[in-house]
DNA sequence: TGCTGCACTGCAATCGATTACATAAAGGTT
DNA sequence: AACCTTTATGTAATCGATTGCAGTGCAGCA
């Protein structure tokens, strides 16, 4: 009942040729005679030959797939990197295996399963906290296959990453703010230790500077990137006695979060205050009010963390550790307003 | 320089033992004496083995992971039913594989690649418009491994499926506008093609039936669950003499996109119509005015599917169809409202 | 003492494709 | 005609782990 897939032997028969001159027609094909090619090719065809992968891999010493190590997959911001990951895998025969790493702190034995060129022929980290065991593994570069950093990357620059520059964009939103006529202008951050976090905030530090305004640290908000911790910050806002009249929010999430909190308070952006996010995911600028954001080019971040990938899986050298910085865009829309002091 | 990654044989020559035993050893423990065993274990952790499992998935003729056909990788609505999936996964050995089928259209040959039991143990697919051509191969079952669908089906029911209650959904939904005094509701339908629309169209109609009330159809519009479709309902909404003072959107995202371009003209939700969402994504809490929906557990969807199809691949017998299906709940939020006729 | 049964362990075949090397045939050169 | 290339194909080793079968040693039993 059950047919057995067809192999290699089973084509060879057919075509009358050897296992090799099937398996070179296959995937050589300039290396066999045409007329040979073509009977292969049709027995192939007739027999209804795959390739059986696990044997093709165990030969060629590699797996087929890369890992994408993700914070979170339920968070719509890191599936858009995945859409651009695909694209790029697409193009390739290699297979993207997703992986969740929120347990990973507790288990990091999980993870480190990944980090094994057995299992991996690359791996993707869309999480620069992993912990400190996985890195170290990672890094010592004993069998492990190479690994690139995209969004996120580690504090001591250990590996490649492609990120968006994300001090560029602090600097933006607070500028944006600042040449609306705002002088008390707040901010609610990432998590503590989070390397966005540190780029962002020092962006906007610096764009503060340059037009001689400072940051209170009565109006910086500790968050955490997420719809809650906007509406947490948006709560403290509510107590403060002096309020900044604008607020630069490290995530279009903390945004939403933010203002909707607000609004439940009924205070009004822009009316009230003006508020500038950051990602531009893409409910944005259907949001009410349209968010004005600083846009990162996310489908570009994961395509081009997956095409320096792929090429450093080609040239199996150990590659040079090499940073891309992709350019981020103010978008501006009905979020901010015009101080009216 | 690069040191060898370190196999059974290793092992074996460390413990001083065959690697028959150490593979016992390592895969079925309570089949080895004790003794032999801590010598392996410690052999092994000595090497730093880690198992080839492109061997091993050759030698037990299986591969270690399940396909998983998403129509769009980057919409927050599917990203959260791979959640469920993964962690479902994280419990067995199973990997997931992650493929967009949008190209699957214009590429059927593309994505028959991976229905082949050489490609993948399993596939949930959350597609469930796939070509012809696929389904047909997948159903015929000769060598193609097991598929659920999870959230949509097909037409035909020809693969077990795990879905929600659309039809309840679409019945709670115009259900909840008739008991606030709507009596002309209308709806945003998904694609024309699309078996969630049909259910929950009739769902719709059904509830409307049990109140008396009907469905004008110049009061139906035909989205495909965007925001842009919903934006552009609204522009036909608009246009219409005799306005539904009601609406039932077959997703949040048509139901924001809907609720903001409305805005942009002044129509304000609730004050002016009661709008109805359907999924209950993340932001629907958030969004302003925070919307009224049918919550679908997609993590649960996720979850059970995997669980399922775990199942199939564990008992090789070619499994009987079954339709599960996962209650939903309305949530009344702030986007609907009595009809103050 | 001799026999049976059980618990371990080892031998060697096997999974299916790839590829280094060997061989053969065809064509070209002097 | 003898010799060298070039092109096409076949032979067989190899990738690394798993597992059916056979063998060994020891305890229990009559």
């Amino acid at each position: 009942m059950e047919p057995k897939a067809p192999k290699i032997t089973d084509v060879a028969r057919l075509a009358g040729v050897s296992t090799a001159t099937v398996s070179r027609a296959l995937s050589k094909p300039e290396t066999v005679a045409e007329s040979t090619r073509n009977t292969v090719l049709a027995a192939a065809e007739k027999t209804g030959y795959r390739v059986n992968l696990s044997a093709r891999n165990l030969r060629r010493q590699r797996t087929g797939a890369i890992v994408v190590l993700v914070p979170n997959i339920g968070n719509p911001f890191f599936s858009e990197i995945l859409a651009g990951i695909e694209t790029a895998l697409s193009e390739s025969d290699i297979n993207m295996l997703v992986v969740d790493t929120r347990q990973a702190h507790m288990k990091p034995q999980l993870v480190l399963e990944y980090l094994h060129a057995t299992r991996a022929d690359g791996i993707i980290a869309l999480d620069g906290s992993l912990p400190d065991a996985i890195l170290s593994v990672a890094s010592s570069g004993a069998g492990a296959p190479p690994i690139i950093f995209a969004c996120e990357w580690t504090p001591k620059g250990e590996f490649s990453s492609v990120r968006a520059n994300n001090t560029h964009g602090g600097e933006l939103a607070v500028g944006h703010l600042a040449e609306l006529g705002h002088r008390t202008i707040g901010m609610i951050t990432g998590p503590q230790d989070n390397v966005l976090t540190h780029a962002r905030s020092r962006g906007a530090v610096q764009g503060l500077a340059e037009r001689r305004l400072t940051l209170d640290p009565a109006h910086v908000f500790c968050g955490d990137f997420s719809l809650d911790a906007g509406a947490l910050a948006a709560q403290a806002w509510l107590e403060l006695s002096q309020r900044p009249t604008a607020l630069f929010c490290q995530s279009d999430q903390m945004a939403f979060g933010f203002i909707s909190e607000l609004a439940r308070h009924g205070i009004s952006v822009p009316g009230d205050v003006s508020v500038v996010g950051f990602d531009d995911i893409a409910i944005a600028q259907r949001f009410i009010p349209a968010l004005t954001t600083v846009r990162q080019p996310r489908k570009k971040l994961g395509l081009s963390a997956a095409r320096l990938l792929i090429e450093h899986i080609g040239t199996h050298s150990s590659p040079p550790i090499e940073t891309t910085i992709l350019e981020v865009e103010l978008i501006v829309r009905d979020s901010t307003r015009a101080f009216a002091g």
